[in-house]
DNA sequence: CGCATTTGACCTGCGC
DNA sequence: GCGCAGGTCAAATGCG
């Protein structure tokens, strides 16, 4: 079985190195044609390369689909939760991805990284301060702002810069009934971080390992266990790539096992805009810097995982 | 005691 | 150059 994943993996490592080669002289040929109605969030000429590249290789549900389905099936279980896919990234080209969050209980919906407030700045013309995040993981350069939207006062605006370097407990896709029993938990739980909704800092909702989500022991790791994984790629930052790719499959695949196909960002050695999906058990990604995302979901979980990596090299 | 949060001060970029 | 606004720093404080 183990074997049989393995080969899939490669086999679709080697296809989407293809794919691409194709897609980029493809893409020399026609320049203009960049409305690929499948991320219109991205907008660089590499990023409408890696979106074709992925519909090509990846037949599951779009970014639209998941806002889609979050939504539905959400509201349909009444979580309160939801989670819009990131908006217009300012049309300048910058690592800054921004998200909707709708809050939920007392907490939010969470993103699976642990983040450690540093400020908080009250923004002109607006009622709610912002509170400034950085990924709590030393070597991790990811940030985030938090602030409330001043259409829906239950509606944070959450703008993530910088990249992840490491994986987030989202990779973990509890079923639907998860997600409510972690929301109602993240109601309760003690503060952890900032979770004071007055001060507009939520963390998150806490994944509740459950029998249903095998991934459960990789991804809920301490974060030394991170830290190592990017050590890999800290050494290779120069390559990128290759580096990138060969830190985090070398550690991934040693510890991964049999969850392997759970976690191995299939394209993660061409970062670029990027979307993570999840579907079920398999896992499709592509990646791009300078900004790109992560969203991880399944179909019998409507959890999105939003993670945004940007600006690795 | 260690870690996270708070909060005022400081820095930086931008528009006038 | 000046002022403003946003972003970051770091000392103080709180909490487990």
């Amino acid at each position: 079985m183990m074997r049989m994943e393995e080969t899939e993996i490669n086999w679709l490592d080697s296809t989407a190195g293809e794919l691409m080669r194709e897609l980029l002289e493809e893409e020399e040929e026609e320049d203009d044609d960049d409305d690929d109605e499948t991320s219109p969030t991205f907008v660089s000429h590499e990023s409408s390369i890696v979106n074709k590249l992925i519909s090509t290789v990846y037949s599951g549900p779009t970014i639209r689909d998941v806002e889609s389905a979050l939504s539905t099936t959400l509201r349909a279980g009444d979580s309160g939760c939801r989670v819009s896919v990131p908006e217009k990234s300012s049309g300048k080209m910058d690592s800054k991805y921004t998200l909707r969050m709708k809050i939920c209980g007392n907490g939010v919906a969470d993103d699976g990284y642990k983040w450690r407030k540093y400020g908080q700045k009250s923004i002109k013309n607006s009622p709610n301060p912002r509170s400034y995040y950085r990924c709590t993981n030393p070597r991790c350069n990811a940030k985030k702002q938090v602030e409330r939207s001043l259409e829906d006062p239950e509606t944070l605006i959450v703008t993530y810069e910088g990249l992840h370097l490491h994986y987030t407990s989202h990779f973990l896709l509890p079923r639907p009934q998860d997600l409510f029993t972690a929301a109602c938990h993240a109601a309760k739980k003690p503060k952890l971080q900032s979770t004071d909704l007055h001060a507009e800092v939520p963390d998150c909702v806490p994944l509740e390992p459950t029998a249903h989500s095998p991934s459960v022991m990789l991804m809920q790791q301490p974060q030394a266990e991170a830290g190592r994984l990017v050590e890999g790629l800290d050494q290779s930052k120069d390559t990128t790539d290759d580096g990138l790719r060969h830190g985090l499959n070398e550690d991934v695949m040693q510890r991964s096992q049999g969850l392997l196909e759970d976690i191995v960002p299939l394209l993660v050695r061409k970062p670029c805009n990027s979307t993570i999906y999840s579907y079920g058990n398999d896992l499709l990604s592509h990646e791009s810097p300078p900004s790109s995302s992560t969203i991880s979901w399944s179909p019998s979980s409507p959890y999105l995982d939003v993670g945004i990596f940007s600006s690795i090299l």
